[in-house]
DNA sequence: CGAGCGGTTGAGACTGTTCAAGGACGGTGG
DNA sequence: CCACCGTCCTTGAACAGTCTCAACCGCTCG
């Protein structure tokens, strides 16, 4: 059941699908050349952890498709999910040897990896590198004190319709489906995974999936897939800024 | 009431109290003497707001001395504190033309801020500034997540003993009584400023404070002034791991 | 002295959790 | 093909923790 997770050999970065995003978006052909002997990717099944917090990471890189999570547990088993990772989204911390967290694929993941040793050397030399992880980490970090307003002091309904918004917005900018009318995803998450995200109860998550449902503010076909007729209105719901504005 | 904050000219960087440990920490001597021209102190007091979410930031800076916290605050007035900036934290984003987050003095506070834009024209020039930001950034990730477990898992007792270990913690590294045995400090926040930061109101962290004290963990003179006599016992109140084991 | 601020404490309401039962769906083996 | 099982999800009822509203304390400042 645990299988390995399978080793491919280098692909060319020209076509890759993250590579104007990734910790490489910055990256001129030369350099990217010398990443690519560095570099390996590595698939993962649905549910197989990546690192086990605490251990020795020996590698850093990026997440290539699918969507994986980083995830904290206290002894008695509470756990929270304190980072959803998408495509482009690095993992790891150059000048670190231990993981901080546990990382877990939440769906089928593939992941481009650095050997750690030789990125740490070449973020040195390579400024381009430094400079996107920089941009990058400020990223994640204004998207960690969001999510800090989210846990601290919206109600469940309120959590439910943030993440749902979340969600859907980068869905529709991968999808670059521009269209400010109706939505449509599939939920990436189970319940319980929106559980741990939100810091909730699945229960309580599903009670507010099914009463936002029932109130018209989403469709649900099935478990996960889902329709939005009116982003605003989930915005609204969600207690943010009934525009949805950006600061980009 | 709300006096200007107030300006003061340029002092040394060699005997700066953060000279070693603020985004500067890396610059060699000439390269201080770069920043010391776009460089100019503010003094603000205790409540005095340094920035509004939204407004436009033409500097970067330094905390000096005194405490200011980053906050978020919905349309009905609901606020979560999503920083804590100690001396030689770094505040603005470069890059960014507005400000995400209200920043306001919780402390008499000194700033030494930079001119933004020569202050990236800079970080493009000088890795060592470029790089110790990419460090600063990813701790204060770190800070940040380990704070979405307090708030999304950690019930109210847990929530106020992970509040009063971590003030404790940095303070003992800031006196550098290594000593390991009963730790003293002042509260430098109010009960509300507490609560905005754990995602409580004022009333239970005040129950809180209260039962710790009836419970021996934590002794009390006046409001704020703390003394802990064991601190392995505040951790486990925290729900941390006993050992109170730092991954640094 | 009174006003204002920060803090404490109590009583009751309410949100979300816990515990428990059961439904829908997909895969597997007879 | 169907029965069975496991996983994911839903729903209900009782309960607990935190919030809300309110009163009050002690201190400082004008």
């Amino acid at each position: 059941m645990l299988n390995e997770p399978t080793l491919q050999h280098s692909q060319d970065c020209g076509n890759c699908p993250i590579r104007h995003r990734a910790v490489c978006a910055r990256c001129e052909t030369d350099e990217l050349e010398v990443l690519e002997e560095i570099k390996y990717y590595r698939s993962f099944e649905a549910g197989q952890t990546v690192v086990w917090s605490g251990d020795k990471m020996d590698f850093v890189g990026s997440v290539v498709s699918g969507i994986a999570s980083l995830t904290q547990t206290m002894e008695d088993g509470r756990t929270q999910m304190v980072g959803l990772l998408l495509p482009s989204d690095f993992v790891g911390r150059p000048g670190r040897d231990g993981a901080a967290y546990d990382v877990v694929a939440t769906t089928d993941l593939v992941m481009c990896c650095f050997r750690k040793k030789p990125f740490e050397r070449m973020m040195l030399e390579t400024p381009h590198i430094a400079q996107r992880l920089l941009e990058m980490t400020l990223d994640e970090l204004d998207a960690a004190r969001e999510w800090m307003l989210v846990l601290g002091r919206k109600t469940a309904r309120e959590k439910i319709a943030s993440l749902l918004s979340i969600i859907a917005r980068r869905d529709a900018s991968l999808k670059l489906s521009g269209a400010q009318g109706t939505l449509v995803f599939d939920l990436p998450l189970t319940r319980e995974a929106m559980a741990d995200y939100l810091g909730l109860t699945l229960e309580t998550v599903s009670r507010q999936m099914s009463a936002l449902k029932r109130d018209g503010v989403i469709l649900l076909e099935g478990k996960r897939h889902v329709t939005i007729p009116d982003l605003s209105r989930l915005l609204e719901e969600a207690g943010d800024d009934s525009d949805g504005g950006m600061m980009v």
